[in-house]
Order: C-alpha cells, then sequence, then structure tokens
DNA sequence: CTGTCTAAGAGGCTAGTCCAGTGAGCCAGT
DNA sequence: ACTGGCTCACTGGACTAGCCTCTTAGACAG
C-alpha cells in the first residue's frame, strides 16, 4: 500500500463531482460565447441545470475562483474574469495532452536556469535540503529502488534554492503538466547510477557557487534523460 | 461606475469565510509542525474548531486542494501534499503578487529559450509575422509613439515561431502576471529607437537560422530594457 | 497464521432554510 | 423635473441534518 502511493502520487480514486463541474462550466462558457464581464447563470439556476446541489457547485465555483476564471460577486453573481485565458489554457492542455517533447523543452528551460540561479544564491540550508535528497536518491537505488522519490525531492530543492517563486510557479505548473499527462515516468533515467552521478555534479556546481557549472551539469542530466526516455 | 470597476480591479466587497478558513488552517498547519504525508484533523472536528458548517469547510479544503497545499481522499482524510512550501509560496504571491525583478527574470528565462527556437524553427510565415511587427513599431516610432504596440506585436511573432505551445502558455501565463501587477510599462525601454535596433539583431538571427546569436540577441535586449525599467 | 467480515469513522453530496448584499423601480417630497 | 428614500425581487453566503460511499482496523473463523 505505501509503495502504490509512492509510486502512483495519485490513488486510483478521486472522481470528485465539483472537478466534473469545473469542466462543464468551462465548456458551458465556450460555448455560450461568454467573454470578460459577462455573468454565469444564478448558482439555483445552474444547479439544478448541472443537476447538483447548490453546496456542490458552491465547491466548484469556489474552485473556479481559485484558478483565476471567474469573481464571484455577493447580490451580482459570479462574473468572468478580465482574461478567460486561464481557462483556455486549462483546457488547451486537456486538449492535446501528450505533447512530451514540448514539455520536456520546457523543463529543460526553466531547470537549466533554475540550477544557474540556485548556484548563484543558495543558502546553507537550501545545500543541506540538497544533501539530503541526494542521500534519499542514493538510499533508494541501494534498496534496489530507481530513486524516484529522490530525484523529485533533489529538483525541487534545487527550484527552492533558486529562490524565484515566480519560476517556481512555473515549474509547479509544468509537474502538473507532468502528472496529468500520466508521464510521471519521465524524467527516469534507465540506469539510477548514471543519473545520481549527475546530480552530485549538479550539486557539486550549486555548493561551489558555480552558475555556468550548474547550468551545464543541469543541461546535460536532463539530455541524458530525455534522450533515453524518448528512444524508448 | 465603469470607472471604479476599472481602477480597483476588485470590489471593496468581499470578506468570504472560506478565504479566511484557508489562511487558518495555513496557520495552523504551521504552528501544529505538520509534514508531507501528515492528516489533517477530520472535516466535522475541523469544522467544529473553526466554528464553520462542514460545507463551508469543504470550500476552504477544495480552494486547498486547487492550490496543492493538500490532496482530499475519500474515506482517508485531507493528506499534506508533497511540500509545505507551497503554503508560504502561496502567501508570498497574495501579499506582493510576484515582485519585478522576478518576474523579469522568469521572461528573460523564457524569451532567451525562445529567441533560440525560433531562430531553429521560424517558417516564412514567421518571418513575415516579425517583419510586419518590426514595420509597425518603426511606423510608431516615426509618428512619436514609443512603439509599444509593436514590441507586443514582436514579441508575439518571436514567440509563435518557436512552435512551442508549452512554453508560450508559460508566456502567456508571465503575461498575465505583468498585467496584474500593473506593470505594462516593464519592457518599454527609454530609447525607442534603440529598442528597435535591438529587435533588428533577434529578427535578423532567426531569419539567419542562428539560435546562438538569437539567444545572445535576446539577452542583450532584455538586459537593456529591464535596466533601464530598474535604475528608475 | 491467514483470509474474511464487519463496524466505526472518514469524506461526498443533497435538500431545505435563513441571512445578507444588490439594484431596479416606485413614490413621495422638493 | 429632479432627488431621495423605500421596497422587493433578485443574487450569493452560510448553516443544518441526514444519508451515501469509501477506507481501514480489528474481530473472528478457518
Amino acid at each position: 500500500m505505501e509503495k502504490t502511493a509512492r509510486l502512483g502520487l495519485e490513488r486510483v480514486t478521486r472522481p470528485r463531482l465539483y472537478e466534473q463541474l469545473v469542466e462543464q462550466i468551462l465548456a458551458y462558457i465556450e460555448s455560450a460565447q461568454l467573454g470578460p464581464g459577462d455573468l454565469l447563470p444564478a448558482e439555483r439556476d445552474l444547479a439544478e441545470r448541472l443537476g447538483v446541489s447548490r453546496a456542490t457547485l458552491a465547491q466548484a465555483l469556489v474552485a473556479l475562483e481559485v484558478l483565476g476564471v471567474i469573481d464571484v460577486q455577493h447580490g451580482t453573481g459570479a462574473v468572468l474574469a478580465r482574461r478567460p485565458s486561464v481557462a483556455s489554457v486549462i483546457k488547451g492542455l486537456r486538449e492535446h495532452r501528450s505533447r512530451l517533447p514540448e514539455i520536456v523543452e520546457a523543463r529543460s528551460t526553466l531547470e537549466v536556469k533554475l540550477a544557474a540561479l540556485a548556484a548563484a544564491r543558495r543558502t546553507e540550508d537550501d545545500l543541506a535540503a540538497i544533501d539530503h535528497a541526494l542521500d534519499v536518491m542514493s538510499q533508494e537505488i541501494n534498496d534496489g529502488d530507481r530513486g524516484t522519490h529522490g530525484d523529485e525531492l533533489f529538483h525541487q530543492a534545487v527550484t527552492g534554492a533558486a529562490h524565484s517563486s515566480v519560476l517556481a510557479q512555473l515549474m509547479a505548473f509544468i509537474a502538473e503538466m507532468i502528472l496529468e499527462t500520466r508521464m510521471e515516468s519521465l524524467g527516469q533515467p534507465g540506469r539510477p547510477e548514471q543519473s545520481l552521478a549527475s546530480h552530485r555534479k549538479i550539486a557539486d556546481a550549486i555548493r561551489a557557487q558555480d552558475p555556468e557549472g550548474a547550468a551545464e551539469a543541469m543541461l546535460a542530466h536532463i539530455e541524458l534523460v530525455s534522450d533515453v526516455e524518448l528512444l524508448r
């Protein structure tokens, strides 16, 4: 049970109603040609049309609000945000959800930069987190595992060490894409030991506060990983 | 009425209960020293402690789930996501919705890559769009304008020429941040002619299918722009 | 020791009810 | 004719009570 939770990262479960509602409402917005400033139907009305209770609809609306798609105003209604772009972004992602090369490309771009920034800005705490990730990965590999957990930790630690919340957000965005497209295996090289070695190179450059070296090492690492992955 | 809506961007109103709950729960997580994988108290319990109904608590949990802080599992409970740092990141974003340097940094990272890709992948049509943008910008400057429209067109054309929808979406994401933080002026250099010249350099490298050159030219352009901007 | 069953407790969702803003329209007073 | 205040029919906000499904640990039988 522990294993499956680790590997899958998501349980098999989770068909939440409000998530479906978000999809449906997004689709409705598009089909009804609603633009920024337009109002969604009233909650009572919408709930009935969608065949759910108001309480559940309220959850979906909260989700849409957090996503920045709508702005719910007491007494007025749910008004579409200025830029429906977020909606289309999300929708767009769901459509062609399998552009592996492009995702690798984007990830590579961000991570190379993050590595360079991490080298320039890392604190001792950041370094400790990176080392810890390497230890975890090393331990996992010794246990015969692929070291995926440690790998994840490592990249998170590097992202944190870069101290750029905007870039971190973009990485989170991509991480989501990767998860949603069920490409969890992306980034898992064929040979764990080799991967560990390239991680160490990155860590060393960050420790030495060598931005160029860190960027190069990260680039090499990602190319190694994606080459292996794309040759399948 | 139109005016106030434009200026304020947010109405004076909006004290939503679930938003307060999100804050409180975030604070609780921190104070209780909860880490990744830990469980939040049961809904009924939490609702009582916070003095709200389950329905409202459910909305707060949806918000936290969308924000990536927790993962609610049917029958088990609300489990904290991998990294609790997300919480602080989110909080940070709410406070001062992204700082200028970080945005410049992220934009620079993406645009440099986009320029290189554009050089490698541009079609004749892409080239035509880029040239058109330069024409527009040139015309605007001749008319005494700052050439902002042409500038925008240019960057859009380059983004399009890179043929990477994922990176394009990340750029859209950043564009939104820039707008939302009311820093529309970001990227408008002090001297339009100088800016036009650096745009031409980028365009030339893309035309010549020279990725390194394009990347360099873009980097130089952005550094010029942001230097001017940051010296205010 | 192992497999199965069960019950407690978790979240998911609904229906009904009441409270609180919003804004259009009516109507009196100026 | 205008202005101010009032009302009322909307809107969302929140709560309550209850029932459903899912998860899991522990009891129990083999």
